[in-house]
DNA sequence: CCTTCGGTTTGATCTGAGTCAAGGCGCGCG
DNA sequence: CGCGCGCCTTGACTCAGATCAAACCGAAGG
């Protein structure tokens, strides 16, 4: 995502809602109408829930615009968090019923969404749609992965830093800016805590210990100032050359 | 995957390694031939590496037989398995030419390998074979999600549990059993850790503990024994209708 | 202005899992 | 047969992060 994706808007699609080369160098007009046909737009306000895992999804959708999560929970109300879905990010699957988990807008959100049934059949007879949602879940797969080390081998600081480092790069590469950079943090403590496997108590110890040594400056409690990128990486623990997200 | 992947081998495919309703119901004569011009075998035995993270990959591949690991490495020795390849998954991605993690045989392996060029050119020219990968990335995709809950949330315990009851299902799908199982554990300790963030000592201390509380028992220290599949659900922390694995 | 309230910080204490270290067990090989 | 070598187990101790508890801060609302 991030830098690619920006790549692959196509002028003439203003808001198709899955933008990208393979779809977006084609979509003549006759094939717009029939995307035009079977979607619709849904707009949630910050802390809406989409929809609760089990429940019947009879569509897909893209984001378009806001933050949402996907979470897993335990019975004793254990909290996990599996997705983070950003603008262009895809939601639901073609040929399952139910959503298999707890979809929440964290910010005021906008989504595109497809009824699945002529979705599916949009597929077969589209395949660049079909590769490029394979192309996109191999995407999410990787940074799933990338996910798992984190959860399983990384110490508090290094996950909090690789949070941040994330949401910095994101922000980055949308100003291009090169060692210093500032941005939002779209999640509060206790959701930052959910995505890195901790508690929101941890969370919030680590960035204040990040903020004593000077990785980072706090203004307010949700503007994040990152001085010198590289002196936040060193804190993730992750190899010199930023792999994170294929 | 299990259940699921035993109906999809198509009679007439014999060793075709891309074994589903997709392609095999579909795999005439030509399409077999066009295949076995790209296709070719590689064995490895236990304990040997496939290939390493960042070497240039030139191929995709599925499992014929035995059982291969992903996983990721830090500087510092830190290890997390992050995939865990069983017969008939899919290994490699198209669009990218080098491996992303280390894949490692834990048995002994057999893979069928497709070059990749041709590899790619027959996605496009069989949707088919694209829209099988997106099913079984989707399921990936899914189990890595189970995974990040098991990393992220829950107990050393639950943990073990958890591989022991998948292990089981596993091999429960294909005896069809009911209540009672039994298995080989195809990973080492160690392997085991990695693959649950956890350190040996601990796998190997909670192995012990399940087996002093009768929930398990072990026939040398590879084999294990359930009486009781039910009672080992139960300490996985999972709601009780078994969701794993889509 | 004061009150409330969600989100956050900070402190004190506890504990599950990591670390370090010492054996044990089974197997292949000289 | 006994030696060495993986792999596994067990014990003693430590410590990072969880838990419990209190207080802070800023925005909204009366």
């Amino acid at each position: 995502m991030s830098q690619h994706d920006l790549k692959l808007g196509h002028p003439s699609c203003g808001d198709c809602p899955i933008r990208h080369r393979a779809v977006c160098a084609r979509c003549e007009a006759d094939e717009l109408a029939h995307l035009d046909a079977i979607k619709y737009y849904r707009s949630f306000q910050a802390g809406q829930t989409v929809i609760w895992s089990g429940d019947r999804m009879d569509f897909v959708a893209s984001v378009v615009s806001g933050i949402a999560t996907l979470t897993q929970t335990m019975e004793d109300g254990r909290r996990q968090m599996v997705g983070l879905l950003l603008p262009s990010d895809f939601v639901g699957r073609p040929g399952r019923g139910h959503a298999a988990y707890d979809v929440t807008a964290t910010t005021d959100l906008v989504m595109c969404c497809f009824r699945k049934k002529p979705f599916e059949e949009m597929m077969i007879s589209t395949p660049h749609i079909g590769q490029r949602l394979l192309e996109m879940t191999l995407d999410e797969l990787d940074a799933a992965r990338e996910w798992m080390l984190l959860l399983g081998r990384k110490t508090a600081r290094e996950k909090i830093s690789s949070l941040l480092a994330i949401l910095a790069r994101r922000d980055a590469s949308l100003k291009a800016g090169a060692g210093a950079c500032s941005f939002d943090l779209p999640l509060t403590r206790e959701e930052m805590a959910d995505y890195l496997g901790l508690t929101l108590e941890t969370v919030s110890r680590q960035i204040s210990a990040l903020k004593r040594e000077g990785v980072i400056e706090l203004e307010g409690k949700r503007h994040v100032k990152v001085a010198d990128i590289d002196r936040l990486i060193e804190q993730t623990g992750d190899d010199s050359d930023g792999g994170m997200l294929g």
